[in-house]
DNA sequence: AACATGTTTTGTCCTAGTCAAACACTCGTC
DNA sequence: GACGAGTGTTTGACTAGGACAAAACATGTT
């Protein structure tokens, strides 16, 4: 396990451990009063300062309310436990599975082992391989989503550490935008190669999922514009008025509340003309039960493919 | 129009005013409190709704707070009037000019041009073309540098949307790395190929400043191993040793303050070896004044090829 | 010009209470 | 056994105004 306890850095403030968790510095005052936990000791004017391991502890609790599990159920645990638990199933009720074959698999478990072995240079070229071997449209939901999950997995378990966890999204990011770059755009824009316009609302702040679409997208002969993270909902409209778009495509992490995307997706709704589609990329089963009337909703990459069919059968 | 439908976006609460002008809720309180703005109106619950407007000044206001501004100077202008200070002279004071020729100039305008004629390809084509004819490493400090700045100053002159902005950043990063993939890695890592730990600290959101470091280091032979964005300072550590890095680099932007620059810096410094240098991009003219002992501070990313050399010449 | 001092400005933290929405559970119906 | 309505609990976000230190600014001294 890592050994994080050095000195100067034992005891971080409240707005540290804000950033560091993104967890609420009203939330973490509230937890301390219901729960007990955490509990950090005060300086001399009075001020919370939280102790390293507790941070750490914070770290590993957002992981798993971001995977559905219930504050009441794990603030009170240990670490081991906490660990524990990362690794059972998450709120994943309602969302297809994804398969893969064992060929996919060992090809993660290799690239893992080249993630904790912390060469740069062969992760890049081991993943530049993989693209050209899968194609990027195979590449993206056969080796980048499995290995996303992966990454996370194994972090909430506490067998990786985070730089681990962002060196490897890094060098993918490198690769998927590489390859990006290399995809044609439509020479004109006709009627079967759909103008999108891609983003992550406000709150949102991962775009690896983002990116990945605009690859399949791109594959799928759209023509895309993609305006990264949070772009505040009155832009994105913007957006997809100034580039004439017939799709806008909005991605969710599990971080941040179903309500919250359920919300700003009807906003959305009600600002474009009904001409121009929403598809929403969400991991939240809650979002896909509810549902938002007027967006189409997708739990997994591998639907843009048939949907971007369907655009194209649709008449109009 | 229906006014129901919009009701919702026009008035957006306080935590939404805070994710889009990243200004706290406590400031935003005691600026109400102190300055008399914004002023939102109430819900039927007693709580805050901003309309839209004011969500806009606010944005510029926070522009012109990370230029330099002090709040007391600013909060209570008009827009217009803050759309004029948005072309005057920042807080560069100590920070060295630059410089940059004519064919530059009209370079970068005929960019500004594409931007906001929002045509993805076009744009994609010509900062490709661009960085054939340049180089990389002419790329990012001739093109790349010029066009973000040239971006920031005209949104905060209210010439360009917000979207136009995301939009140009995200093909430039695209280009970026699709170069980057491409630069070959040092074979082995002789005493001329320093390897360098890249990231940017918890609170800090901006890569771009990031990446074009990258993209310099890698042009000077180094091999690189970026985390990305808000890596925490422990892990910043833990990765500098697991690479066994001889420098570790640093990006901070406008955003956020320069004294938490500092400290930052200074934890560290005490954390990792002497042997291990560290390098801080920064435009915080006060930072630069005060210094970071220990601490290479870059006002420009120019100074990159120079520090390079000064490393290689460096007995050790 | 460099430095020491005092004053103002400014952001962040504090407490402690309120409340609506999300979730979990039970019961009744088809 | 699936679905829906009703009830109770859990949870996070918001409110108020006060306190205070550090940054920035102004002024005086060497």
């Amino acid at each position: 396990m890592n050994d994080r306890t050095l000195a100067p850095l034992l005891h971080v403030n409240i707005a540290a451990v804000e950033r560091d968790t993104r967890i609420g510095k009203d939330t973490l005052r509230v937890w301390e009063r219901r729960y007990g936990f955490p509990q950090p000791v005060r300086d001399s004017h009075g001020e919370r300062l939280y102790p390293a391991d507790q941070v750490e502890k914070l770290r590993i609790i957002k992981r798993l309310l971001d995977t559905g599990f219930r504050p009441g159920q794990v603030v009170a645990l240990d670490v081991t436990e906490l660990q524990q638990m990362g690794s059972g199933e998450p709120d994943t009720a309602g969302l297809p599975d994804v398969g893969r074959g064992e060929s996919a698999d060992t090809e993660i478990a290799r690239l893992m082992d080249i993630v904790r072995r912390h060469d740069p240079a062969q992760l890049r070229r081991v993943l530049s391989q993989a693209l050209l071997r899968h194609g990027l449209g195979h590449f993206v939901t056969q080796v980048a989503v499995p290995l996303n999950r992966e990454i996370g997995q194994s972090w909430a378990q506490g067998e990786l550490q985070i730089f681990e966890e962002h060196f490897c999204s890094e060098v993918l990011e490198t690769t998927l935008r590489a390859a990006l770059a290399g995809t044609p755009y439509p020479a004109s824009a006709p009627a079967s190669h759909p103008r999108v316009v891609l983003s992550t609302l406000s709150g949102e702040p991962h775009s690896l999922g983002l990116l990945m679409a605009e690859a399949l997208f791109s594959v799928d002969g759209c023509a895309c514009m993609n305006l990264g993270r949070q772009t505040p909902l009155q832009d994105v409209y913007a957006a997809a008025l100034a580039y004439r778009a017939h799709i806008v495509a909005i991605s969710f992490s599990a971080a941040g509340h179903a309500h919250h995307a359920a919300e700003a997706l009807g906003e959305l709704r009600a600002l474009l003309p009904e001409s121009v589609e929403i598809w929403a990329g969400s991991p939240h089963a809650t979002l896909h039960r509810r549902g938002v009337p007027g967006v189409l909703l997708l739990s997994s990459l591998d639907q843009i493919g048939p949907e971007v069919q369907r655009w194209r059968d649709t008449p109009r």
